[in-house]
DNA sequence: CATGAATGAGCATTCATTCAT
DNA sequence: GATGAATGAATGCTCATTCAT
């Protein structure tokens, strides 16, 4: 691919994550698209296949923006709180800048089982990363034996997810470090982790 | 109203509730309901001002049969993991026979605001009932003090919701039985109440 | 036709009669009609076999309100320019009293040959009139003998008509009174009769 | 706007003139137009925004068209007759040719604010050129000074709009040479001028 | 490769008229 | 005769995708 094949994709998955974010999936048009990337509309489909294909692209993209977002180079703290608490106020920190995004993820996952894979993995690797520090406190006996450690992580995820959709898509805007500092409350209750 | 129309009424509610099951709130036109009807399309317009006026009136319907159900006529469980299971069984056996509906209405409530404003009522009453309960099991002193109630409810109901979504919607079909029992148990774990 | 039928009939009458004003031809709805009436849509066709003859009569019932109002009982001033004032300010009251309904006429006039076949006529109705007049006034010598009345009268009823269709239905509105006094003047000029 | 767009417009508007006076304004589809001018329905949409925009257009070059018809190239004849003739006989040959489209235009200005304006100002336009001829005469003391110069040139242009109306479009056609002699000893009698 | 015009199936909605009750 | 529901053709407009230049 040359430079400026690669600098016309660049500009069309740019373009593409901003309408989405304004219009919602089903309300972005590829003219759209290819108008806010300053190029032709026929020339979207020298880089994409469709409106999903873009769709999809975009998606991993901001994916992996966000998983870089919630990976922090640094070492993870191991208090369970600390550790918890971070994770979260970096959850709805990121889930808020992209809110319109997620909007439209949720919109397309509805009717597109693509979209819906994206979701699921991301869903898996997040799930798997909880219940391996679940694991980590358990054995240190911070966590009861008897805690179905795949059903928490997946349960508490799921909660989480819900709240930042309620939230920051649904409803009343809510500051992120107020969420988090109530979402990981929660989270410590349930694990019967020490306040 | 005659009984004739009362007929063709409810007719075109019971198509436009399979309807959209099937295809999903964009997918759904208004020739397929009127044809699931049996009836011409103008005849449609005799009826509702709109697809979506259609679709606002079905949702209550659903929403009527749903709330039917899960205020089940006899004496309430005053047992916390009785209250809580049935409850939660009640729900995921609800969610689960109009799973293609609530499909379109988390797909409409991404666009339009009335779906939102009924599934925000929705929410609200739902999560009264929970903390009301959760209000008496800390008044019986079964739940510690410094519990949040209206977050507890809030965020509680979300995870719940959002399993549903996650089994239901999205991923494998799971049996409700199974689902609202490891569900209950998380929320009896969260709650600090006796296993 | 029964006493009842007769009230029906010319309640739908009334009805189109207001609806044609207040819509235009186009924008007149049979159910319009049939809700101004007071009726249900099928009775319209009980009594009328289309919108397009309930406009016919109703056309034919305004000609004839309009013919008796120009048709003053007494005797007609023998003065030429008392008698051409009188008409044309009859003329500019009347229409513009029904200046709704002429928009109307208008509008069908140009797709309906039959309400162009009854304007024909009543236009030639008006012509004969003013002709006759005109033929008086050259044997008393007030007119040259030059004149082609046939013409003449052919040519001012034109101006009269699309002055009250500039001024009523087009632009702004002029109070008939002066609208009669100028066209007045205007037709004496050109008549050579001595104001 | 590139070649091949500058044909496909142009076939467009030709189209819609021939659609427009064959069928009249309501009459006239998009799909006709389409298909006259050979192409799809959804092209009509890449050069205007919708049916009324189109007619406008359409409006626009037949008032071009006619406007330079009407203002003939070489000095006007100063004197009266002739130069009456000339413009009546240049007006009603214009009028014969585009009649069906004329047609249109009072069917759309009875509804279409955008055509009434668009007539409004011709109008004012051949009024004005009307009066400066006639103000030209009566300096000349061809006219006598108690003629009202404005609303003459109002009345005269109103009448011979209303003749050709009722002559090519409602009524028999007539020949416009005919038609023009006819209607400029009219005007010459009722400016006074000698025959 | 870029361009942007061409395509045409798709869809919600309207309304005069018919017809069963 | 009255009612008002049923009919379905009609129509303007959209937009993802194709393709000639």
């Amino acid at each position: 691919m040359t430079r400026q094949a690669r600098r016309a994709r660049g500009a069309l998955l740019r373009a593409g994550r901003k309408v989405f974010e304004d219009k919602g999936y089903y309300g972005a048009r590829v003219a759209d698209v290819a108008a806010e990337a300053g190029m032709a509309v026929g020339s979207f489909y020298t880089y994409f296949d469709s409106k999903e294909a873009l769709f999809r692209e975009v998606l991993i993209e901001v994916e992996d923006e966000v998983y870089g977002e919630l990976s922090p180079a640094g070492p993870q703290p191991e208090d369970p709180r600390a550790r918890i608490h971070q994770t979260n106020l970096l959850y709805f920190t990121a889930f808020q800048r992209n809110v319109g995004f997620w909007r439209a993820v949720e919109e397309s996952a509805l009717t597109n089982p693509d979209a819906r894979r994206v979701l699921a993995e991301r869903r898996r690797y997040y799930r798997g990363r909880t219940r391996r520090a679940l694991a980590r406190w358990q054995d240190r006996g911070l966590i009861g034996d008897d805690l179905d450690l795949d059903f928490a992580a997946a349960a508490l995820g799921a909660m989480t997810e819900r709240c930042a959709y309620l939230w920051f898509i649904f409803g009343d805007p809510v500051a992120p470090d107020e969420a988090a500092t109530k979402i990981t409350d929660l989270w410590l209750t349930t694990l019967g982790l020490p306040g």
